[in-house]
DNA sequence: TTGGTTGCAAATCGTTTGCATCCCG
DNA sequence: CGGGATGCAAACGATTTGCAACCAA
């Protein structure tokens, strides 16, 4: 860990979070990591720094961190494991490449106008939705050409 | 079970599935339930037809069932659970309310433009998205406003 | 000081698998 | 009859929990 541990707890305390050692830690692992990743690759990044966290603490960061809006907790296609991800300024989704699992934040939502109307269709107050956009990204889809 | 065991087999068949009485009965359940269930769900709805299914039985049926394209998988909003439901003709949505699970099947994808801006934007092919609405319908609005 | 946070280990949940038996075609 | 389908029980991976020790405020 750098000098970035006071920044870290700074910004924890904008969302009402206490400040230790392994939630600094968490969040070092999630800034440095731009897309979506599983509890389990995020303890070994931690784990990879250096810090000692125990795996279910990971766990209960993370569920705290989603309860106070800092992370999204998502699902990776296909698979029914959770993803977790920095949430972003506004409203955003991923696009996920199957083959590398390299990820693309996309901060356009084309949903707002659709789900207005779903809503008068339908008489549901629409309170969110889950949206994440797969396929393969230029590396894997030339990798796949080859075969 | 009634007279539509016969029903079932022909439609499987047109799936390229071999019929047999758990694959009937699974099948059942998906048409009687319009919208999506979990595998715990799906196994109990069977039970509850007299029809005797084992729990692993049910699992290797939706994955078959899946690979044929009769059903489709995906992820309860949150939850780490698949959820399993009839493929409707063309391409769908869900609508899930929150407080009862109801679920309403959209029709409309307003994802097709979108994916192509995104594809041309990032370089990757889109293969395919999850897409998933959820809120509260009518009536669990209405227990909520109460509270 | 003290209530919230953590580590540890065990429990739990959903899902998958190996293998012997069974049944559809 | 034969190969695929099933039941059973055990394995499995991911996630959660109870409890005692610990630490940030």
């Amino acid at each position: 860990m750098t000098t970035s541990g006071l920044q870290h707890t700074e910004y924890l305390h904008q969302f009402g979070i206490k400040s230790t050692r392994q939630r600094n830690a968490v969040l070092d692992v999630l800034i440095a990591h731009d897309g979506i990743q599983t509890a389990g690759e995020l303890y070994q990044a931690v784990v990879r720094t250096g810090e000692l966290v125990n795996f279910s603490t990971v766990y209960r960061i993370l569920e705290l961190f989603q309860e106070k809006g800092l992370v999204e907790k998502s699902t990776f296609p296909g698979s029914s494991q959770c993803v977790f991800s920095l949430r972003k300024a506004g409203h955003s989704h991923h696009l996920i490449c199957l083959g590398c699992k390299k990820t693309i934040t996309i901060s356009k939502c084309p949903l707002a106008m659709f789900e207005q109307g779903v809503a008068e269709d339908t008489g549901f107050t629409i309170v969110g939705h889950d949206l994440e956009l797969y396929g393969y990204c230029p590396e894997c889809q030339k990798k796949r050409n080859r075969k």
